[in-house]
DNA sequence: TTGTAGGCGTTATCAA
DNA sequence: TTGATAACGCCTACAA
């Protein structure tokens, strides 16, 4: 049902050759012949095929994201950033789902079966050799929030992030700080190590004495509704730490003032990532702001720049965001 | 850098042919050819050309999902509900962007230039010319909250939802209740005249002598804070239904708390959607539920069933999906 | 059991 | 100014 240059052209009573000359603007072609063909293109409701022309030129002027992860809100901001960056350029997103442990290999599929020009790796660090390997194959990998020193990626300082929280809370005169993570579930995710890294880092440094670390199943939630029954005790915190997400920290805000547990003044609370569900929970969560968008949309200009080499040093460059202390009214 | 078809047969000392039946698992090839040929595919690190792939077979085993919506959680959870059914299938799904206002030209290019076998087009009601040249030339394309009878799309009683939401309050004995709506902001847009009626017209049948409509310019947290200011007076409503989402009743909630009105004693408060903002707000958001992920589920089912030809109706339906109070703190 | 040949729709090279 | 021809990588009837 779709027409195709060929009708066009027996249509118009030229050669197909003329009308891809044609669509294509090339000055060559008498203005007459132009008009005629173009209209018998409109006529027809002409749209070259997307196949016949990628397999011609070998690009397919599309950059996929790929990740392991359904709904999500770091996604969503994720992609946010790099359609606010890629609308209007050349390039097409398509978002690829991998199961999870399959990615370097979907991420293979997608590079050397032409699906796209560069891969965007979200949260998920393959093997050095995988990237190596891609490197000189020159397909393009872009690693967002698991990174590799010397490969394309995008990264936050969760250390930092922890630290400054840690910090934070201490200097409001907290000095019984608990954290929340998954260490078990996001086990082998670097962001989990740092952040505990910075947590216990900071104790030390400030010399707290205390520590509590409320492991949790996932960052939903549900867990945080569970995590308020982690906090009693003699012993209970005076501060709690959702290194595990603003959504876990919502989730523990509900739960707590539901008690009659007063925040921040019976127990302070901090988020992490400073998302939507941050600036929307009452009282507003304190949180450490991770730039969502704006590390989505450096790996768009990442995997661009490399695309086009406009740069021969993107190829080892790691961008990192720092965090920042977003005070609201929970601690 | 790919490797090709030609180059493992090169390699093999076969044909090309014989290389692409073994790939396509044809069991006419000997099992020694076999092996030899998958064990220098797989040295090669062989991923088939999709473009050749897809030029050949003439169907792309895509499905693309068209906005022209950037960040929004209505969205991403309509993606969820897209991924969650599309995983494991054949499909992969596209995400396309398109200018506002251009959307059907967006998705001829997209089904003409097949790039994609289906569109899903999401809150843009389209000609009805344009859906049924679509349909002429078997490309389907299925409306999501904004539909046409007859044509393949997926709504939701956003009549019945305010009108279920409005008695609901009436029951809590509410008798002044506003609604807030972007009716300027999204006029055309015929949720948000369906959520108006619902509203008229259950205020009506409840004899309820009281009407107070506020136009907000966008559904964001910010304008939820802007809407307290509006509720103000002598004859200030005492629930405000805000068809205008979650969000914007999360914003409200925030704003009212910080000047001391109590939800729900002095101002009853419910949202719209039951988005992830409904949940993790506090007190908890009472709110009209749309079941957004079953909906994204729902549209893909029916461009599947279109694509496979499993049902010859499902050209014609519309799944409609009805409202659901979902009783949290605020009202 | 394997190979030959042609074509999907497009574009680039070269010739007319 | 226009057209014939070949090629991108893959698949598939048909032939061997």
């Amino acid at each position: 049902v779709a027409a195709t240059i060929k009708q066009i052209a027996k249509l118009a009573g030229v050669a197909p050759t003329t009308v891809s000359l044609v669509l294509n603007g090339n000055p060559r072609i008498g203005e007459k012949t132009r008009q005629h063909v173009l209209k018998i293109a409109a006529d027809l409701d002409y749209y070259p095929n997307h196949s016949g022309q990628l397999l011609k030129k070998g690009r397919t002027d599309s950059i996929a994201l790929l990740s392991s992860y359904f709904q999500n809100i770091f996604k969503m901001e994720l992609v946010g950033g790099i359609e606010q960056g890629i609308f209007g350029s050349k390039y097409q997103l398509k978002q690829f789902l991998s199961q999870q442990g399959t990615e370097s290999d979907k991420a293979k599929e997608i590079l050397f079966g032409k699906m796209a020009d560069a891969v965007i790796l979200m949260s998920y660090l393959p093997p050095a050799s995988f990237m190596e390997k891609m490197r000189e194959s020159k397909k393009p990998v872009i690693l967002v929030e698991e990174t590799l020193p010397g490969h394309p990626g995008v990264e936050f300082d969760n250390y930092l992030g922890a630290y400054r929280a840690v910090e934070y809370l201490a200097a409001k005169g907290r000095r019984r700080i608990a954290i929340s993570l998954g260490l078990k579930a996001y086990m082998g995710h670097r962001f989990v190590d740092d952040r505990l890294k910075g947590y216990i880092a900071a104790q030390r440094d400030l010399g707290l004495g205390y520590s509590n670390i409320i492991e949790i199943p996932n960052y939903t939630l549900e867990a945080g509704h569970e995590m308020f029954g982690e906090i009693s005790g003699d012993r209970s915190p005076d501060a709690l730490f959702c290194a595990s997400g603003d959504l876990t920290a919502a989730g523990f805000l509900q739960e707590a003032l539901a008690n009659g547990v007063r925040v921040p003044d019976d127990i302070a609370v901090i988020g992490f990532d400073d998302s939507i569900i941050a600036r929307s929970t009452c009282p507003g969560l304190t949180t450490v702001r991770q730039p969502v968008q704006a590390m989505g949309k450096a790996a768009l200009d990442l995997a661009v720049s490399i695309l086009e080499e406009t740069d021969p040093t993107a190829w080892e460059r790691v961008v990192r965001f720092e965090p920042e202390i977003v005070v609201r009214q929970t601690a």
